[in-house]
DNA sequence: CAGAAGCGCCTTTTT
DNA sequence: GGCGCTTCTG
């Protein structure tokens, strides 16, 4: 195992030059349990990143033996892109992802355990309200008692808490009848074949804790499990980590890395839990506890501003930010008499830091507690002519467009998934109304089946119409067999009449690009390396992996191999015909798992708006905090509660500690609010910064114009570069290195083969290389099947 | 069946 | 004040 000797020879690596003595002490931990405070702008990224390099260069663990979980996407990409910048490596056998994305890939692989089908579509939070409104519309859920919203609260918080119906606790009749509808809800999912959010965490939970077999192989394979943004998990994520990493004394092999911070934990109202923090502590025995509390990012004014707020708050593990960058200015602070009059001042000022200062516009932040509050700024914004970014708008998968595009791709996977059908059976317009499709409702509730099954049912002149829809999704589907998914989805957009809808109408231009968007963005999610990964049943042999040596990693060779590998119990497989998800099955989990980045053109030099919310994680040179006001920020809805007023404070201390060099602190005596006009006084987050930090001034422009707030841009008209544009993320896949390719199967379109289980068929398409190449083939009684190759034993028939 | 008009809500948000 | 959703009306 790990020695002090060994651990002196690894301080001398390349990797760890730059780092300073506790990021170093962090990275070089031994293999056991620990928890790292990263304080906002210490290199946290970057200590999680070095630390999985460092295992794997110094021969601690090889790539199958890292989990690292994240919460968004973005962190997840980051993370991977900065490791393969460290080392070459093979990123296919690492786990590194969110936490939903890992729990779909576990799913994925173990979906007959999980009694999924394997195909099983993802709900978002869209898509699980209107399946609860089809329920409760079903059920005659009086909707007044029981809105579908506060339903979908209900459910997800119970998921959350890892709840199914029959453990919730009934107290009375109305929660009765909730824990009723979840499990209505539930059996309609199950029927369905979807799982929405809650149901990928929650699922992968139960089958970890009820499959020996499972379980043990993954607390075997999984020697160092790090965690990222920890103070933000909620419940069921850390029963998750604990059931995947096993605490000790329960036969654990791995070391957890949980690196947080609880000055930043900004989501209690989502869910998650501080407290997870020291309950890890405790509950694994943690020795190592390590702060980071260098700050790389802003001067000593700034720091000291956000020390001093946060002091303010009783609970917290405590820790304090320092830098060597010197005081630099001082925060600025100023009193507007109105939102609008803020508004105005705000541009006057970042105009005069782009032309008189030399700031790049995009490195200037604008931040408010609560989205509202952007419009007063945009419209001052677009009438000064300064091009501007808004964050937090719709994303590209969640448009109403690309939803209905979506929605008929789902039916080409599966015509039982009710929520699509719904969707599209009448869009566009094709004469089905609501009475129509309230009888289909009722016939396949009496006959317990889907409504593709039920059409059949109906006579006359509606029926026909349901037929005829039917029939034309499953025209399609014979049709682009053997097409590649960019054929598919162009394919769709005709036949569906979506372009055609669009096009007749004035304002269709934009949803027209955006769904040629989307068939671009479908093929660069197939061309792009290793795309099935996350989405692929391939048989997890992972000790083949483990006991390659780091050499043929593309590591150190002569790095020791430090651990002998453990055997991992031998993992019941599903899928041992290789039968794998068809691109476009995978393609649409990716656009429920990821929903497009929310910001238009990236790379425009534009002013960046954004609750402070969406600010986590980032940093600017100068950053505007607006409407420090009572009642607004902090957040009047939290004043109630103690927990309720530090969070907001703690949203304070992130919105502060965005700031590189320069920070502005504004407040309005009066604002429009909610229609009407209020007066409020200064924020008491103003009061708890120290004072000579702070500068009062007074607006350069003589006056306010005090101008009803009121004031909009007439039709509502957006600047180009305003928040209008599209973007996808598959612009960017991160970088990695190319692998060899393995020798060719020898499979090709048109032939004739054999498989062991499904008989004689004909291969309609083959896509991808290596381990990731799959073949489409027509095996007649069973049906068109994805096959992946590495798995799938194809003999060719002559 | 589609557009218009009216009603009610209104913190933060990722997957 | 404005947006999204439901209901009304041609």
């Amino acid at each position: 195992m790990f020695s002090n000797s060994d651990a002196r020879a690894a301080a001398d690596l390349p990797l760890l030059a730059g780092l300073n003595p506790e990021q170093r002490a962090a990275v070089t931990l031994p293999p056991e349990h620990a928890l790292i405070l990263a304080g906002a702008g210490s290199g946290k990224t970057r200590v999680l990143t070095t630390r999985i390099a460092w295992l794997l260069q110094t021969g601690q663990v090889s790539p199958g033996g890292v989990l690292a979980v994240t919460f968004t996407n973005k962190a997840a990409k980051e993370m991977l892109t900065r490791l393969t910048a460290m080392l070459p490596l093979n990123a296919r056998g690492m786990w590194i992802g969110t936490f939903h994305g890992l729990c779909n890939r576990f799913l994925r692989a173990h979906y007959k355990l999980a009694h999924l089908p394997q195909a099983f579509q993802i709900l978002d939070t869209q898509d699980q309200l209107s399946a609860i409104k089809r329920l409760c519309k079903q059920f005659q859920v009086d909707e007044e008692r029981f809105p579908p919203k506060q339903l979908q609260w209900f459910i997800s918080g119970c998921k959350e808490d890892g709840l199914r119906p029959p453990d919730v606790e009934v107290r009375d009749a109305e929660s009765r009848k909730k824990v009723e509808i979840y499990q209505l809800y539930e059996d309609q999912c199950q029927r369905e074949g979807v799982v929405d959010f809650g149901e990928l965490m929650l699922r992968s939970y139960e089958l970890l804790r009820d499959n020996d077999a499972v379980r043990e192989h993954y607390r075997r394979r999984f020697r160092h499990i790090l965690i990222d943004e920890f103070q933000d998990t909620n419940k069921l994520q850390y029963a998750w980590i604990k059931m995947i990493a096993g605490l000790p004394g329960e036969g654990s092999h791995s070391a957890i890395l949980a690196v947080g911070d609880d000055d930043q934990s900004i989501y209690a109202f989502r869910g998650a839990r501080v407290g997870n923090m020291a309950d890890f502590v405790r509950e694994f025995s943690v020795q190592h506890q390590i702060k980071l509390e260098q700050n790389y990012r802003s001067h000593s004014n700034i720091l000291d501003s956000a020390n001093a707020l946060i002091s303010h708050n009783q609970r917290r593990l405590g820790k304090n930010l320092r830098t060597d960058a010197g005081a630099g200015e001082p925060v600025r602070v100023v009193e507007a008499p109105s939102d609008f009059a803020e508004a105005e001042w705000v541009v006057d000022e970042l105009r005069q830091l782009v032309k008189g200062e030399g700031y790049e516009r995009k490195e200037i932040a604008v931040l408010y507690r609560s989205n509202a509050q952007s419009r007063v700024i945009e419209t001052q914004l677009f009438n000064a002519g300064v091009p501007y970014r808004v964050y937090g708008g719709l994303r590209f998968f969640e448009r109403a467009e690309i939803k209905h595009a979506l929605a008929y791709l789902r039916l080409l996977e599966n015509p039982r998934d009710d929520t699509s059908f719904l969707r599209v059976v009448n869009f566009p317009p094709r004469g089905i109304g609501a009475r129509t499709l309230e009888q289909l409702q009722d016939a396949a509730r009496a006959a317990g089946t889907s409504l593709v099954d039920a059409v059949g049912s109906l006579p006359g002149r509606a029926g026909a119409n349901l037929g005829a829809f039917v029939a034309k999704v499953d025209v399609l589907r014979e049709q682009t067999a053997g097409c590649t998914l960019r054929e598919i989805i162009e394919q769709m957009l005709e036949s569906s009449g979506l372009i055609e809808h669009y096009r007749a109408d004035r304002e269709g231009a934009d949803r027209i690009e955006n769904l040629e968007e989307l068939a671009s963005a479908a093929e660069s999610f197939v061309t792009q390396e290793g795309f099935g990964r996350d989405a692929v049943a391939l048989p997890v042999d992972e000790t083949a992996e483990l006991t390659q040596s780091p050499a043929s990693q593309g590591l150190d060779p002569d790095a020791p191999l430090l651990n002998e590998p453990l055997p991992a119990p031998p993992l019941p497989v599903d899928a041992d015909t290789g039968e794998t998800l068809s691109p476009l099955a995978a393609f649409l989990t990716h656009a429920a798992l990821e929903a497009g980045d929310n910001q238009a053109q990236a790379g425009q030099d534009a002013v960046q708006l954004m609750s402070v919310h969406a600010s986590k994680g980032l940093e600017f040179d100068a950053v505007f905090i607006t409407g420090l006001e009572e009642g607004l920020f902090p957040h009047e809805n939290s004043l109630s509660d103690h927990d309720g007023l530090e969070e907001e404070r703690r949203l304070m201390y992130v919105a502060i500690t965005r700031a590189r060099r320069r920070l502005y602190l504004s407040h309005a005596q009066t604002r429009m609010l909610h229609g009407q006009t209020r007066y409020h006084i200064k924020s008491r987050f103003l009061e708890e910064l120290p004072e000579d930090a702070l500068k009062w001034i007074t607006p350069r422009r003589s006056g306010f114009a005090d101008m009803p707030a009121s004031f909009s841009i007439a039709g509502g008209a957006r600047p180009a570069w305003g928040n209008s544009g599209i973007h996808s993320n598959f612009s960017a896949p991160a970088a990695l290195p190319a692998r060899k390719t393995e020798p060719s199967h020898g499979i090709a379109a048109g032939q004739q083969v054999f498989h062991n289980k499904f008989g004689e068929g004909k291969v309609l398409s083959v896509q991808g290389e290596g381990d990731d190449a799959r073949a489409q083939v027509s095996f007649g009684r069973h049906g068109v099947k994805w096959l992946a190759l590495a798995v799938a034993k194809l003999t060719v028939v002559e």
